[in-house]
DNA sequence: CCTACCGATCGGTAGG
DNA sequence: CCTACCGATCGGTAGG
């Protein structure tokens, strides 16, 4: 019984392990160059190994997207749930997705935008988690609209708002000029009043 | 010699198809999923003669790019060099480089991500022409700066500007609510006071 | 620009 | 999870 949740326990890590690696090299590669024996080298697994813990090339590509979503959603949660100053509350998240963004090694964005290599069913999955994700801002926006303190209507504003923490993964580095505190700021002044 | 320069003016138009046939492929399904024959059938081609106007798979993309740019940087400069008031031209470059991105068939920034795909020498190549077009930018952003019509550092700012902009390829469709012209004022309108 | 083709690679599977 | 393997596809070339 013990030995039999301990291999459990070991087959799960090894299936993260995989997820881990697969989502890197999607980002870094993209879908299509990443080989599957590229991800089994990288975790020390030989070339079939994968499809012991996968279906397909195209699952370990949905499951990695949804896991990124999930992640960063709760942390999202997390960070900005018990704040009642909406503008704050916005100021927290912008930092918070900045955070997904750069800090995890998974640029969930740009993973997002393989989602043209996925059939219609998988691509609906990661739809409705993403769209849990845009509602929590879009509520934060409306209300922040609702008391003046947006200019324009928020639902472009969101998208506009998205390009710019999104777009940051193609310019960021770590040993840059701006830290992530620095790009927050300027990204949520440049939004609020 | 009437038939000589028939036949180069020929070959040129049909070099342009598989150009623009290319760039079209490559941002719909990424360039490690577009076969050389995808491109091919697209002109009315056999499998092996894209390799009569371009040396390789990597040449096609590195081709496309740079006329992409080049087209992009033509349209820049056309539509303001005439303008003094740097807001106004502002204004106008941020609807210009929407129509570069969403008007036209090919997304050149989406493009500009594959360039992973490509050696350094080819990297450079291509940097050096979309430095060009980022400098346009400065200037202005820097002009604006200096006569206080924008509240921080311009350099950060062009970054996040770009992607408000450039991110619109991932959201925008022409049938859609948003017109190109409300997306560049609303964009305008968050940068400027 | 086409025909015919090659060598390499890739996703995936059977069987243990 | 490994070994051994298959069928398909792909970038590219020779020769015309």
């Amino acid at each position: 019984m013990l030995r039999k949740r301990q291999g459990a326990g070991l087959e799960a890590n090894r299936r993260e392990d995989l997820l881990r690696a697969a989502a890197r090299l999607f980002v870094e590669k993209g879908f299509a160059a990443t080989t599957t024996r590229d991800i089994a080298e990288a975790v020390g697994m030989r070339s079939g190994s994968p499809f012991y813990h996968f279906r397909s090339k195209q699952d370990l590509l949905k499951a990695a997207m949804i896991e990124g979503l999930e992640t960063g959603y709760r942390r999202l949660q997390a960070a900005s749930a018990g704040l009642v100053d909406p503008e704050q509350r916005l100021r927290v998240m912008i930092r918070t997705h900045l955070g997904n963004l750069l800090e995890g090694d998974c640029q969930v964005p740009m993973l997002l935008y393989e989602s043209r290599s996925l059939d219609a069913a998988a691509r609906a999955e990661i739809a409705a988690v993403s769209d849990r994700y845009q509602a929590v801002w879009q509520a934060t926006l409306d209300e922040l609209a609702a008391s003046g303190r947006l200019r324009s209507s928020s639902q472009p504003l969101r998208l506009l708002l998205f390009g710019m923490l999104n777009w940051t993964t193609q310019w960021y580095r770590r040993d840059g000029e701006l830290s992530l505190d620095e790009i927050a700021e300027a990204a949520a002044d440049h939004l609020l009043g």
